[in-house]
DNA sequence: AATCGACTCAACCGCCGGCAG
DNA sequence: GCTGCCGGCGGTTGAGTCGAT
């Protein structure tokens, strides 16, 4: 197999394999990739990165198209709704990220991997727990999960995106960025003004949110495409129920968090949500 | 303005399975 | 059955960016 590091600290440059280039892709190399793509199609990785005159392995030409130059890729943050069937997908599968990728139309394994890597582990470093953990699967079913049903009732009164920009630098929308299925259904304003009287509170939820996330969740599926991960199928499975979940660990793990780790970024929430408490708070509301 | 640490994410690496010869 | 190639997958890295000081 090719390894352009290796061939680089050859004697160079008397076969066109030794130049094989690495790092950034550049615009050109880009438009290469994508122009040959448009008139022969995807597949046959090397061949393709040859004849398209592409100093690169064919691998580096499979993942530059697949995550970043595909053009029904999503850039941008994920949604709420995105970030639930992530949680919850990886509950049943694992670190299996090309197989939950492929129920998030227009995300990648990479980009979910990222994001489970990013923020997940965070939360879970923070619990000082493993993330694989029962304890930490709890929380998130039992806190994060509810906290994403009411964002996403929220979504359905505020279509702006305009939430937590740190750390979020504006990216390259495509059009499908903006075409989000909005998130409807349920009206409940949670707008409250004790927004860490509303974070205590999330536990509440695990109770009485199991109506809102069956309907939320089943409208969200509505949304996608067929072959896609059903997950209203999942919520009326017993082994998800809230209810019946013991949360007595995720609470002492929350009550220890909040009295650790409140002054500090990042929680069992949404970085992007946290920073916007954060906001709120600093402002004495 | 400079520095530092945290964070993000594109890209790479190694491994594995499928397949053709 | 063996070997080599290829594509796919999950894990890891590091450059760039941003906010805090």
């Amino acid at each position: 197999m090719s390894k352009g590091i290796l061939m680089s600290n050859n004697n160079s440059s008397n076969e066109d394999e030794f130049e094989l280039r690495r790092g950034p892709w550049t615009l050109e190399e880009d438009n290469l990739l994508i122009h040959y793509i448009s008139t022969h199609g995807e597949g046959r990785w090397n061949d393709l990165a040859k004849c398209a005159g592409l100093k690169r392995t064919g691998k580096s030409c499979r993942l530059r198209w697949l995550n970043y130059l595909k053009p029904d890729i999503k850039r941008g943050n994920l949604t709420p709704q995105e970030q639930l069937l992530i949680l919850e997908l990886h509950s049943k599968w694992g670190n299996r990220w090309s197989k939950i990728a492929h129920n998030l139309p227009g995300r990648t394994d990479n980009e979910i991997k990222n994001y489970w890597r990013t923020r997940v582990q965070k939360q879970a470093r923070q619990l000082k727990v493993d993330s694989n953990s029962k304890k930490f699967v709890e929380a998130i079913k039992n806190l994060w999960m509810p906290r994403l049903l009411e964002k996403m009732e929220q979504c359905s009164y505020s279509s702006s995106s305009s939430i937590g920009k740190k750390h979020n630098p504006p990216l390259p929308t495509s059009p499908l960025t903006n075409n989000q299925e909005p998130c409807t259904k349920h009206t409940k304003s949670h707008h409250d003004n004790n927004t860490w009287s509303s974070l205590e509170n999330s536990r509440i939820y695990s109770s009485d949110s199991m109506n809102v996330m069956t309907e939320n969740v089943t409208f969200f599926n509505n949304s996608i495409q067929d072959e896609c991960y059903h997950v209203e199928s999942v919520s009326q499975q017993p082994d998800f129920s809230y209810q019946e979940m013991s949360i007595s660990e995720c609470e002492v793990a929350e009550a220890n968090w909040f009295k650790d780790e409140m002054a500090e970024e990042g929680s069992l929430w949404n970085m992007d949500e946290f920073w916007q408490f954060r906001k709120l708070g600093d402002a004495d509301i």
